[in-house]
DNA sequence: CCACGGGCGTTGTATTATGCAACTAGCCAG
DNA sequence: CTGGCTAGTTGCATAATACAACGCCCGTGG
């Protein structure tokens, strides 16, 4: 029954309510680290020597902006910034065993709210699940 | 190869992501329009009559966070609220014509992104995206 | 070698969303 | 009627963010 227009309806609707709560959820569980600083860090970690004009296209924030949470992330002890000896302009980012510390205490919150929450899914939904939203987040994140 | 836990890692941080543009995302397609004041719109037409105090709940936001947004969208004209006759403490809120109008515009650019970018998309999946999505909302709102 | 254009990042400024706390008004049970 | 509760509003503070102007460094073309 579900239509084409219905699912795509369903889905901006679902993922937004999403949105609405990630960052309530976020300063719950760990108010340390807010869902943006969350993120950037996490991504940091996975692309450990990326630059601050990564993090602005891939989440879509003003370059000023992720230029304060860099800020705000060194200043507490998690990230360090080295310069590319190649091209000075750019800084590599890259955690501190601190920055890795604080970020896995926040994994293990979320992990635990998250598995609690998808406790009674099947890995198979789960699988797929994390596969759509990957697919759905690889195309065009650009603003078109 | 992927595990449980990877899963659950996956979508925590892809809903993340999503969660970082689609703000962003909202303000470039309707400027007018707020991504949350756009949700709270969408949810009072589904559910019309519905209270403050549910889409606060909904949505994990202040009463007053509400209180502010649903003022703004009644001077904008997009809603009114009927106090119910049955209790005066509670305020029913309606769309009003307008308020339908511009929904459903925003609406269509939305769903026309959407669609844009969920182009190549098997219905199927789409189904099956949405569902998930449904079903991950659906469980264990609250903040416990 | 030097100047210019462009990319990377920072800082100043303003706006906006949001939460918390205190408050008002209306309901209901004793 | 009074106390306690719920719905919503408002004052206040904070945090996130965008935009614009700037500084720094790169490479290229004269």
């Amino acid at each position: 029954m579900p239509s084409r227009d219905q699912s795509v309806t369903t889905i901006q609707r679902e993922l937004t309510a999403f949105a609405r709560r990630a960052r309530a959820a976020a300063a719950r569980m760990h108010p340390e680290l807010s869902l943006v600083s969350f993120t950037l860090l996490s991504h940091m970690e996975d692309q450990q020597g990326c630059r601050a004009t990564d993090l602005a296209a891939y989440y879509m924030l003003d370059k000023s902006t992720i230029s304060r949470q860099i800020a705000a992330l060194e200043k507490l002890g998690f990230i360090e910034r080295r310069t590319d000896p190649a091209d000075h302009r750019i800084q590599l980012l890259h955690l501190t065993a601190a920055g890795t510390e604080k970020l896995a205490e926040a994994a293990v919150l979320r992990r635990h709210a998250f598995h609690e929450r998808l406790a009674d899914w099947e890995e198979g939904d789960l699988e797929r699940f994390a596969a759509y939203l990957l697919r759905y987040n690889s195309t065009a994140p650009d603003g078109s």
